[in-house]
RNA sequence: CGGGGAGUGGCUCAGCCUGGUAGAGCACUUGGUUCGGGACCAAGGGGUCGCAGGUUCAAAUCCUGUCUCCCCGACCA
């Protein structure tokens, strides 16, 4: 049965969102009785979630078949052994839940599942002729974030489709990774998502190249930088830009750079301040991290942003933090302010490629109140620095590849594809005989999807002041009926409707509370079903219903008999296969 | 981990400064009147004031500790 009436389904509606909910799609999933909060991070899924959420696993199940993956599911729980085997139980630090069973083994809770699935390759897989493999789940995923916030955007439980390819080489791992980035496209449309693919960084997970699709919407935590011309599209941990970077200089040049006195000055715009008036582009601004235990010196201009996504690549850290200043001092001699890279071979020193050539640039002279002026960066820093990109680009700078002028906006990471290689199947010793009789470690892809992510995007692109404005494919129900009075003959009408839609295999939410309009109408509009269908007495008195979209403003007066057609006809128009 | 803010009935909040034994709106129950965009009247039910200590004749209120939740920052020297 397709149907369900009002009256008995679990939908708790409030008027007001709680206090709390700070993101539309947060506040409407609240309000529309479709979650509830447990805990930080932590959120029940409620009839109409678990409806949606479904919908949305089904769209991308049917698109994963399509490309011959192969569904399977594998356990929350991980002995530690297998995370120890590829490093990544050290890696993935306090981010990964972690506990002991009742004989004192560590177990945790997978944030992932690369090791498992390249267990099972590694067991199982011998021959190339076995290959390739694609492997999908949708599993819950746990991950202790630092921060959860926004409702359902950052969650330490959530659900996940990670599926993984195993190549017999690169080629063939490209072409994994081409069937996986088309069949994401084909998801995101059908989940009625407007989203951008773009060059990523790949973090933890290692590998060469990787793509994040990205949902444009305040509520995200990443900046995309993206080209309106051409088809450059970036996270900003990754994007690079041409122009306009040249270096101010100071028209001094020195032979050697020159300490002059700067008492109290610690910021960058002090110094630009009377009476030293060096401007930010005419500084260096140096900035002390640890990466993996070992400290390390960033260099950038004193008004440009270093980016530590781009750091963290350049020095091949698997972490990375801001150095504390107790570590600071011993290391260079000066606290944070007066900090300077010129000449400093104590730990390895990264320079943002923009800085090549710079001459005249001002700098800390690692003493506390002194600077360091007529510094020329290739002669100071890079007898001893490596050059690196480093810093973020920032809005109308231009386009790498086209020169026209960067856009620069908040998204949100909806999916994300990896080519790993073979760093996983090289640490658990996955591989198998090729042709020739050669043993050949197995190349892989990751390639991972945030269901309740899509959900709660597609609430961030489609809502208005009334509530949820759900595409038909990702609804929770396609249609609503709602009866605007008590008079039997109105609800005798609604329930034909009903039963007509469901035999034509529309699914539909039937309001047949004892309310009056308004709420009726309230509820709906919060709720968000794209179709509703209101029987009132002036429709019933010619034999009609009224028909109104939720994305739309028009009424119209359609036939009782012609209501479950109508319906039919739109739901196969929005949800077909592409 | 640092900095802010908040925990009072299911929800939104007041009361706290200036201690005297808990309130409003919404929601819920019953009755009545209403009935096309979150009705009205009347009568009800529901709260160890996050938790634990302490001060006091007396603590939601003052003090200490602790837990939880939210926001900002995780750097820009």
């Amino acid at each position: 049965m397709n149907a369900a009436r009002r009256s008995q389904l679990f939908i708790p509606t409030l008027k007001e969102a709680p206090a709390d909910a700070q993101v539309a799609s947060h506040r409407l999933l609240v309000r529309a009785g479709f979650v509830r909060q447990l805990g930080a991070g932590i959120y029940d899924y409620l009839p109409l979630a678990k409806r949606t959420l479904a919908k949305v696993e089904q769209i991308i199940r049917e698109e994963m078949d399509a490309i011959g993956a192969q569904e399977f599911y594998l356990p929350a729980l991980h002995p530690a052994e297998i995370w120890k085997e590829s490093g990544r139980w050290e890696v993935m630090g306090d981010n990964m839940f972690r506990l002991k069973d009742r004989k004192g083994g560590d177990y945790c809770l997978g944030m992932t599942h690369e090791e498992i699935f390249t267990a099972i390759a590694r067991d199982e897989l011998r021959s190339y002729r076995q290959l390739p493999q694609v492997w999908y789940q949708i599993q819950t995923k746990f991950r202790d974030e630092p921060r959860p916030k926004s409702g359902l955007l950052r969650v330490r439980q959530f659900t996940m489709k990670d599926a993984y390819s195993f190549d017999v080489d690169a080629a063939g791992l490209d072409k994994s990774y081409e069937d996986q980035r088309v069949a994401y496209e084909k998801v995101f449309t059908r989940c009625g998502l407007r989203f951008v693919g773009v060059q990523a960084h790949s973090g933890a997970m290692g590998g060469s190249a990787s793509q994040e699709f990205m949902v444009r919407t305040d509520a995200g935590e990443d900046d995309v930088a993206a080209c309106p011309a051409c088809s450059y599209a970036a996270n900003t941990e990754t994007a690079r830009s041409k122009g306009p970077l040249a270096p101010v200089r100071s028209g001094e040049r020195l032979d050697a750079p020159r300490r002059f006195p700067t008492p109290g000055v610690r910021t960058i715009d002090a110094l630009a301040q009377p009476p030293h008036g060096r401007p930010g582009a005419m500084q260096l601004k140096s900035l002390i991290y640890v990466a993996d235990e070992k400290p390390v010196v960033a260099v950038v201009r004193g008004d440009d942003d270093l980016n530590e996504a781009k750091l963290q690549t350049a020095c091949g850290a698997t972490m990375l933090r801001p150095a504390h200043p107790e570590e600071i001092r011993p290391l260079l001699g000066a606290d944070a302010g007066s900090l300077g890279a010129v000449g400093f071979t104590g730990a390895p020193v990264f320079v943002d490629e923009s800085l090549r050539g710079a001459a005249g640039m001002v700098t800390g002279a690692n003493q506390d109140d002194f600077h360091l002026e007529g510094v020329d960066v290739d002669r100071d820093l890079l007898r001893h620095g490596k050059l690196a990109d480093l810093r973020s680009v920032r809005a109308g700078e231009g386009c790498p590849r086209c020169g026209a002028a960067l856009d620069l906006f908040k998204a949100l990471e909806v999916g994300h594809i990896f080519k790993l290689g073979t760093k996983y199947s090289v640490s658990m010793k996955a591989s198998v005989l090729k042709a020739d009789g050669a043993e050949t470690p197995i190349v892989m892809g990751s390639y991972g999807i945030g269901v309740e992510r899509i959900m709660a995007a597609a609430i961030e692109l489609h809502h208005d002041q009334d509530g949820i404005v759900w595409p038909l494919s990702i609804a929770p129900f396609q249609a609503t009926v709602l009866t605007l009075g008590a008079e039997p003959a109105l609800a005798q009408a609604a329930e034909q409707v009903v039963k007509e839609l469901s035999a034509a295999g529309v699914e539909v939410l039937y309001d047949d509370r004892d309310e009056r309009a308004g709420v009726k109408f309230k509820d709906a509009d919060l709720l968000g079903i794209p179709i509703r269908i209101a029987v009132g007495k002036r429709g019933l008195a010619e034999g009609k219903a009224e028909w109104k979209l939720r994305r739309g403003k028009e009424v119209e007066l359609v036939p009782l008999g012609a209501v479950a057609q109508k319906a039919r006809a739109l739901v196969d128009a929005e949800t077909r296969r592409s």
